[in-house]
RNA sequence: GCAGCUAUAGCUCAGUUGGUUAGAGCGCUAGAUUGUGGAUCUAGAGGUCCCCCGUUCGAGCCGGGGUAGCUGUACCA
């Protein structure tokens, strides 16, 4: 049998690890600052919980994994933060205090495709309001969001948190005609076309907008079909950002004229522009934004997402593509289908993961490298290991972290495998420092330092350099000296 | 899902027009060099050449099918 991970699945090791303990202590802190209040839901939902938002029900496992329990009801492994906090809330309602403002972290899952930052497990970091009705609720995630981002590392000017409305985008489709039920399809198109706009640029879009659009590898993608009038229409749209958000709110006005919706998204727009501008924040970390769509169909007024604006490349030097780090949106039919009332919420997830991933590929992870490994006891003699063991337990107690040599090879092994550990010192005693009541202490990151030398009796002249003999009694104090040396 | 590309040692890769026992570098293990990480030297372990079928006297190499991976694209609640 091949051992082996399924594709988008990962291992991670103890940097990757200690990476995200430290990343998720920080957002936990921000998220608090802004009295949120921690709750946590499982992994496993039922798949009608999770929403009728499925793409299909009849093949639940597109998408999301899902299978079935004993008594044949369908269970997913929740692929976001949002849908069960939903059910969460509803559940508990009238225990909660309203509005509720909670905030969770966990793994979610999707059963697609990988790809650059993109997992099929991964973490989010999520915070949600339910219960608030009023864009203030959104105005302060987009802040929230601004200033976690600054919290994990990310430095002003580096990221950009674009803001829009999908009342908005429902006007838009009704200056073109795709108001109604009957065109609900094709406005899906065109919402995934106007996402892309990044990706593709604007005749990219208008091609998908249009006839449809083949790609690098010669696969064609069908398009919206829309007249040429509305495509004009909908790039209008998208190119209506300008420098001042009043501008672009101004943009935004002519283009949904006539639609009753897309003025009122209008006006939530201003709104949020107007209370981020109160915050400080308009100083390019929140922007209006009209190509931001997120692919949710349960969103129903603001939506938003984060964007990292540097460049990141690849290991072949080209560019990764990351897509956004955070993202999020009003979602106030959500709750509302487990209740049969309307309850508003808004809310929104990091994307903890892929930030790891972007900073790492950056290099911007290197800062807390390789942390430092135990003490390691060598084994010099094996009919001496009753007291070895005893040093390390004396090390132990001491409050410092320290191991003995399990292994079954020789000294020069042991050497390694403490370099392997990345530990600080050894403890070394053979039958010359047992007579003498001594151990040696070997500074390894000081050799490290003395291994140039011509030839091995250099070599190891300069290593004894780095050791020193002290009495048993005195190993604690040696070894934090040497600790302390090297913090 | 669709399209293109790829598949040989733990890793990165050679491998001639189809020809005997499939190689290198790195890594790994052990030994030598006084009881010490490096350097050097010696030795060793490690392969279903992705799988199946076909062509051929003979296939790592040619053909067909499958699988997996990569890239793009689609989807991404």
């Amino acid at each position: 049998m091949e051992a082996r991970l399924p594709r988008g699945f990962g291992d991670r090791g103890p940097q990757e690890l200690a990476a995200m303990r430290g990343m998720l202590e920080k957002i936990r802190t921000t998220f608090e600052l802004y009295g949120f209040e921690a709750v946590e839901t499982p992994f496993i939902e039922y798949t009608e919980a999770l929403g009728k938002f499925l793409p299909d029900l009849d093949r639940p496992n597109e998408g999301v994994f899902s299978f079935q329990d004993d008594d044949d009801q369908w269970l997913s492994l929740r692929y976001d933060l949002t849908a069960p906090l939903a059910r969460f809330v509803a559940e508990h309602f009238d225990a909660l205090p309203k509005p509720y403002r909670s905030y969770r972290h966990g793994y979610v899952f999707r059963n697609e495709k990988p790809g650059p930052g993109r997992f099929r497990q991964f973490m989010q970091f999520d915070a949600d309001t339910v219960g608030a009705p009023g864009v203030s609720a959104d105005a302060e995630m987009c802040m929230l969001m601004a200033d976690t981002l600054e919290a994990v590392g990310i430095k002003r000017g580096d990221y950009v948190i674009k803001v829009n409305n999908r009342k908005v985008l429902d006007g838009v489709m009704e200056a073109i005609g795709l108001a109604g039920d009957e065109n609900a399809a094709r406005r899906l198109i065109v919402l995934r076309a106007i996402d892309k706009l990044d990706r593709l640029g604007p005749e990219g879009v208008a091609a998908l907008l249009g006839t449809g659009r083949k790609d690098e590898s010669g696969d064609f993608t069908k398009g919206a079909g829309l007249e040429p009038k509305a495509i004009e229409t909908i790039l209008a749209f998208t190119s209506a950002k300008a420098d001042s958000a009043l501008d672009t709110l101004a943009n935004l006005g002519v283009v949904v004229s006539g639609s009753a919706i897309g003025a009122e998204g209008v006006a939530e727009l201003a709104e949020i522009a107007s209370l981020v501008a109160a915050g400080g924040y308009e100083d390019g970390r929140i922007v209006i934004d009209p190509s931001v769509v997120r692919g949710l169909e349960y969103y129903t007024g603001p939506v938003f997402e984060a964007e990292l604006t540097f460049e990141v490349k690849g290991e072949d030097g080209k560019p990764v593509r990351f897509g956004s780090v955070a993202g999020g949106g009003r979602y106030d039919g959500l709750v509302a289908r487990f209740r049969g009332e309307p309850v508003p919420a808004t809310g929104f997830s990091m994307g903890v993961s892929r930030l790891l991933s972007a900073l790492s590929v950056l290099g911007k992870l290197g800062g807390q490298a390789e942390a430092q490994g135990p003490v390691v006891v060598l084994v010099m003699d094996k009919d001496q290991i009753a007291h070895y063991q005893k040093l390390v337990s004396t090390l132990r107690q001491a409050g410092i972290r320290a191991e003995l040599y399990l292994g079954g090879s020789g000294m020069k092994a042991q050497m390694k495998y403490a370099d392997k550990r990345h530990s600080c010192c050894v403890v070394i005693q053979g039958s010359d420092e047992r007579e003498k009541g001594e151990v040696l202490i070997k500074d390894l990151i000081l050799g490290a330092t003395l291994a140039s030398a011509p030839d091995r009796e250099a070599y190891l002249k300069a290593q004894a350099e780095a050791q020193f003999a002290v009495s048993e009694a005195g190993m604690i104090e040696a070894v934090h000296k040497v600790l302390a040396r090297h913090a």
